[in-house]
DNA sequence: GTCTATATCTCGATAGAC
DNA sequence: GTCTATCGAGATATAGAC
């Protein structure tokens, strides 16, 4: 933590490291102002809420993961492309952070109320966010022959769930990976980006 | 709840009611008493702590999934048939008990130790359980070459990912999908059961 | 703006009468 | 076995001095 950062600074970047870590609920004020080595009062002269906070910790987070993934979508290069560029910087981006699923699987857990809020605004005050750069891809491909005539809203959910369940679901399938003496997680995660492009692709069946 | 039940039997009914619904930190010891319609302190003559009771209800949840799902696995179906009752059955458990992925998403945001404790426990205690059960199917399947030779983990990943991240992200999900005036949950759900199974089976290739 | 002190509340757990 | 009463920890939020 720099110490040329004001104390609003300080706070905003320690609520992150917290509420990521601990979600909500989990995330206590004291352990935040102890992050940013402020006063806990100072939270609340800064910010009014622990809720105003953790929205403002939401928007980042959101934003990260789709500035990350942005730049895929906009050049020119199959759909095939850019589906095996998103497993694998998708699946590289959750597996190197992995407190950025929880967080949002303990905001949905929790109903998902502000997470939708947050959400909201980030894709209604801009069109060229992730989803429907998404959503774009699939169906200028579907109109170029490039794959089959799906629903693209489907399509991109198998897209995702296949991609993230592995890491928000890891602690209950570790039980049974790990039976395996030789599994390894990242060899696993490496084999899971070229099963998954290969699977949502051309599916299991036989030529 | 029936008044033949003696106390101990109200409180773990009301324990799975409650548990289900806001998971164990979200649970109140005083609304699980409400909902047994008995003294709080009673919670603690019969159970000795919250924890005890929750792992009840956890192993109490997956025991009613893995049950309900066990006897496709044991027909002698094709592989193509046994997908597709999973994808069905599961797809109608998820959203007809909207409560119970939640419950288990909260118990993995906040670690999950406690659930893979419960979920270690069932599967070790039997050899039968649903996920032997798929994973023998798949490996099956591919020795009878109804399939390509994959890795039956990531396959068996890969099915469970996609077929239960709607339930999951519903709420984020309803962002953009609410922005169609004709988005209909049920029928969307409908349509996910058949695009799951193609996407899965054979892919978004083009013949 | 920053600190100390504390009000206020919630909740799991327990003691003890009946 | 069941009840009332209460303890004690932990947390958000605020009051008020400096």
């Amino acid at each position: 933590m720099a110490k040329t950062m004001n104390t609003e600074e300080k706070i905003i970047q320690a609520a992150i490291n917290v509420f990521i870590q601990k979600g909500l609920h989990g995330a206590k004020m004291q352990h935040i102002a102890d992050e940013a080595k402020i006063n806990k009062s100072l939270l609340h002269y800064y910010f009014r809420s622990k809720e105003k906070l953790y929205k403002e910790v939401f928007t980042s987070v959101f934003s990260h993961i789709f500035g990350s993934l942005h730049s895929i979508f906009e050049q020119d290069i199959s759909f095939r492309e850019k589906l095996k560029s998103f497993i694998n910087e998708y699946t590289d981006l959750v597996a190197k952070n992995p407190h950025i699923p929880l967080f949002i699987i303990r905001e949905l857990g929790e109903g998902g109320a502000i997470g939708a809020e947050v959400f909201d605004k980030i894709i209604s005050d801009n069109r060229l966010t992730l989803p429907h750069l998404f959503l774009d891809s699939i169906q200028k491909a579907i109109e170029k022959k490039e794959i089959k005539s799906v629903d693209p809203k489907q399509l991109l959910i198998t897209i995702l769930g296949s991609c993230v369940y592995f890491f928000i679901a890891e602690p209950l399938l570790n039980v049974f990976l790990n039976k395996d003496p030789l599994y390894k997680r990242d060899v696993f995660i490496e084999e899971r980006k070229v099963a998954l492009l290969s699977t949502i692709l051309e599916g299991v069946k036989l030529k």
